[in-house]
DNA sequence: ATTACATAGTTCAACATCGAACCAAATGGA
DNA sequence: TCCATTTGGTTCGATGTTGAACTATGTAAT
């Protein structure tokens, strides 16, 4: 095998991997969401999982790096957040041009509401998942994904 | 930890593990198709390439099958290349209803095109990949994609 | 043959995503 | 201070995705 073979096997083998990724997540998206109250997706759970875990009264610009979106995007999925009631967009007291993202009592509860709905099905995984590693597989992930964000503004 | 949280905590590694599927899924998107030409995507690279390297001449609704999307999306992606001309869409002998895809000479040339232009960022990949067993990797996520396949329409 | 049902594909409407253009506030020279 | 540039956020328009409803063909049962 030549070199320019190699180099197509590794690429074949490295585009059945983002190919199995791209079906993973149209697929789980699908299942979480179906979890969900009705015109919620997994953005505004992860949005509101992430203001409790991480940090509450984030700026949007914040969470749409965290979540490698662009900033419209955030625009968006925050605008059906505040909609809700689940969240309070305030003006940012050390920029005027920023806004601060805080969770409210509502936003608490949904989330808590989300995570006893998606646990049950998260747990018809575990036969799946008996025999990989997860922690590893997660690992390295997060690899290729710090890569591919460091490579994406070149 | 008693047993609830135990099924917190693998709860939320499994969240982690789909949140950076998903995080990469879009990264890695957003990469292909700013190396493919205007107005195309990788659906219609994966169909060309699906065509080629698994079976020509397949129904619509087997490759909707073979990506995992709706119906309605194949027949979007399909429509996008049947308007360039890189395949043709044929009536199916054995079926009245159905259609068979073709990929046509101009689709070969530019899915050859289109690899070509695709590899080397592909290549960038690989001091990343170095410490991971891609065969494994995949392995893994072809054993969950499978599942979640299975549970879709249960 | 008739009827009921299943399947392949399209159309339509709702919604998500995202690049580009835009506005306002902040920053950094000169 | 003034002006150019950068940064946070929104708006707009184009496109992608998908559920639901629909048409047409095939299949099975009686």
């Amino acid at each position: 095998m030549n070199r320019v073979d190699e180099a197509q096997a590794k690429a074949a083998q490295i585009f059945a991997l983002f190919n199995e990724i791209g079906i993973i997540s149209q697929l789980s998206r699908a299942q979480f969401d179906a979890h969900l109250p009705d015109g919620f997706s997994v953005q505004h759970f992860s949005v509101l999982n992430h203001l409790l875990r991480v940090k509450n009264g984030q700026t949007p610009l914040a969470l749409a790096r965290a979540f490698q979106v662009p900033k419209n995007t955030m625009t968006h999925t925050l605008g059906g957040l505040e909609r809700a009631g689940l969240v309070a967009l305030k003006p940012n007291p050390d920029d005027g041009r920023s806004k601060q993202v805080w969770i409210s009592d509502e936003g608490r509860t949904f989330r808590d509401q989300a995570i006893a709905s998606l646990v049950p099905s998260m747990m018809d995984l575990l036969p799946v998942l008996a025999d990989v590693d997860v922690e590893k597989l997660v690992g390295d992930l997060v690899r290729i994904r710090t890569y591919l964000d460091a490579a994406r503004d070149n």
